[in-house]
DNA sequence: AGAATAGTGTCTATTAGACATTATCGT
DNA sequence: ACGATAATGTCTAATAGACACTATTCT
C-alpha cells in the first residue's frame, strides 16, 4: 500500500524547499559517540580510557569516543570505528550499539547527545597508539574503572555495556569475539567466566558452545605439558548464536 | 579510586572556558525522537502513524516523532513523551529505547539522528487527538505500515522496534502492558499471540505467567457465555520479569 | 444432554547442573 | 606410576510442548 504522494522525494516544491533550507539555523544539542572497548587481559576484563585533554573534565578518564564528523563519518558506527581505529589500530571489531543518553544536564556545556557502544577486541591484536599530543591512553580493569569517577556520565554508560555484555554472555556466543587465532575450550571459558564474573559448567558450556556453531576445530592441538587440548577457530561465517535458555552460572 | 584531579567540575580555568564556549559555532546534525506506538485493536498489532504535513517526505506516512526541544525537553525519553500525550492522551506508557541511527543519506538535508523508541498501549484508554492543524494521526495494522513506504527510514525503524517486541514477548512480560484493567489469562494470551504472530500453548502459557508475578487475580470472574473465567489486573509493583526459557511458539 | 469456553493432569522432550570418571600427556 | 589438565558419562532437576481430560456455564 503506498500512498500516492509518496516516492516525490524530488518535486519540484520539494527542491525549492531544500534549497532554501539551512541546516544550521536552528539550535541542536551536541552529538557524541562514546565506546568502551572491552578486551580481556590477566584473566580479567579491562576497558580502554582517554585522560581528557580539555575541559570540561580536563584530566579525567572517559570512554572512547567523540563529535560526529559530518564530513567523514557516514553513520553512527562509522564514527565509533574511526575513533578505535585512532586508538587501537583495530578496524573492524565486534561493535553493538547500547544506549544513547541525551539531557541537559550531562555537559556543562548544555544539553547534548551521546550514541554509546561496546567493541570486543582480542588482546593479543591490540597495539596501542598514542593519540594526537601523546594523550594518556590505557587499559584499565573494569573493576578498577567502575570505582574511578569518569567524565561526564561515563560510569553510566560503561555500566550499560558492561550489563549488555554480561547479560548477553548468559545466553549468546558474543564472548567468541575476543578470542583470537587458536584457542582451546577451557580458554574460552575462562574468557566466559571473566565476563560474567562467576564460574560456570564444564560441561554444560563445552555442550552448549560445540552445538552452537560458532567455532570449529582447527585441527591443532595445543600442548602445555599435560593432556593436550584442542584448539578450536572461530567459525567466521557463523552469527552470534543465541540460546533458548540462559546459562545460571555458579555462585 | 577518584583521579587528583577529577572533582573539579569548577575551577576558575573551566569557569573561564565555558564561559566563552558557544555551543552553535559547530556545525551539528539535526536530532530527532522518533516513537512506534503500539495497541492491540480488533487481534491486531496497530500503530499509530502520522502523515506529514512539510517537506521532506510530505504527505507521506510517518512514526511519531519530532525534534528535541531543548527548552522543555528534560531529556530524550521527554521528547519521546511529550510528542506521545500529545497524539495520544496518554501520560506513561511502557516506554523502550530501541536504536540510534544517524547518517548522511536519511534525510535529504544531510546527517541527522534519530532516537527510535517503542510504546505499548491498551487501546481502550487511548482518546486520539487530532493534531496540530487537524493533522491525520491513525492507527494502522502492523502489517499494512510494514507494506506502506513510510518517511525517512521510518520502515527500518518500524521494523526494529517490531522486532525487538516480539522477541521480548517470547521471554518477558512486556505484553501485559497492552493491557488495561481487568482481563482473562485467554485474552492475553490473544495479546501474546498477536505480537509473537502464532499460537501458544495455553497450559505452557498458563504457567509461565501465573508463576512470574506480572498478575494477580482481581477476584471477579468474566461470566461471557459459557464457563466464565477468572479475571486478572497488572501487578503494578512488579517488574517486566524474564524468563530463563524463550518460548518456541507454534507452527 | 450438548455445545462452548475455561482450566488442569500428566506424559514426553530438551537441556542445564552436578560431579564422578576416564583420557592423555610429561616426568 | 603419579600428577595435572582435558574431556566425557551419566544422573538429576527444571520447565516447555502436546494433548487428552475435567469443570462450569447456557440453552
Amino acid at each position: 500500500m503506498i500512498d500516492e504522494t509518496s516516492s516525490s522525494a524530488s518535486t519540484e516544491e520539494e527542491s525549492a524547499f531544500l534549497a532554501e533550507y539551512d541546516a544550521s539555523q536552528y539550535d541542536r544539542p551536541s552529538t557524541a559517540v562514546d565506546t568502551a572497548i572491552f578486551t580481556i587481559k590477566d584473566d580479567q576484563l579491562h576497558v580502554l580510557l582517554i585522560q581528557r585533554e580539555e575541559h570540561p573534565f580536563l584530566k579525567q578518564w572517559s570512554l572512547v569516543g567523540g563529535y560526529i564528523n559530518m564530513e567523514v563519518d557516514t553513520d553512527l558506527a562509522a564514527t565509533a570505528k574511526r575513533k578505535l581505529l585512532e586508538k587501537t589500530g583495530i578496524a573492524t571489531p565486534y561493535l553493538e550499539q547500547v544506549i544513547t543518553v541525551g539531557d541537559k544536564q550531562r555537559d556543562p556545556r548544555g544539553w547534548t547527545i551521546s550514541t554509546s557502544y561496546f567493541a570486543l577486541l582480542p588482546w593479543e591484536k591490540i597495539q596501542l597508539r598514542a593519540g594526537s599530543g601523546a594523550q594518556d591512553v590505557t587499559w584499565h580493569p573494569h573493576s578498577e574503572a567502575a570505582e574511578m569517577s569518569l567524565a561526564f556520565d561515563h560510569n553510566h554508560l560503561l555500566t550499560q555495556c558492561r550489563d549488555r555484555l554480561r547479560s548477553k554472555a548468559l545466553y549468546t556466543t558474543l564472548p567468541v569475539n575476543l578470542m583470537e587465532g587458536e584457542f582451546t575450550l577451557n580458554e574460552l571459558q575462562q574468557a566466559y567466566e571473566v565476563v560474567i564474573g562467576k564460574p560456570v559448567q564444564a560441561k554444560s558450556f563445552r555442550r552448549r558452545i560445540l552445538s552452537s556453531g560458532a567455532i570449529k576445530e582447527s585441527g591443532n592441538m595445543r600442548a602445555t605439558g599435560k593432556r593436550p587440548a584442542q584448539l578450536y577457530v572461530k567459525d567466521e561465517t557463523a552469527d552470534t548464536y543465541y540460546f533458548a535458555r540462559t546459562m545460571e552460572s555458579l555462585a
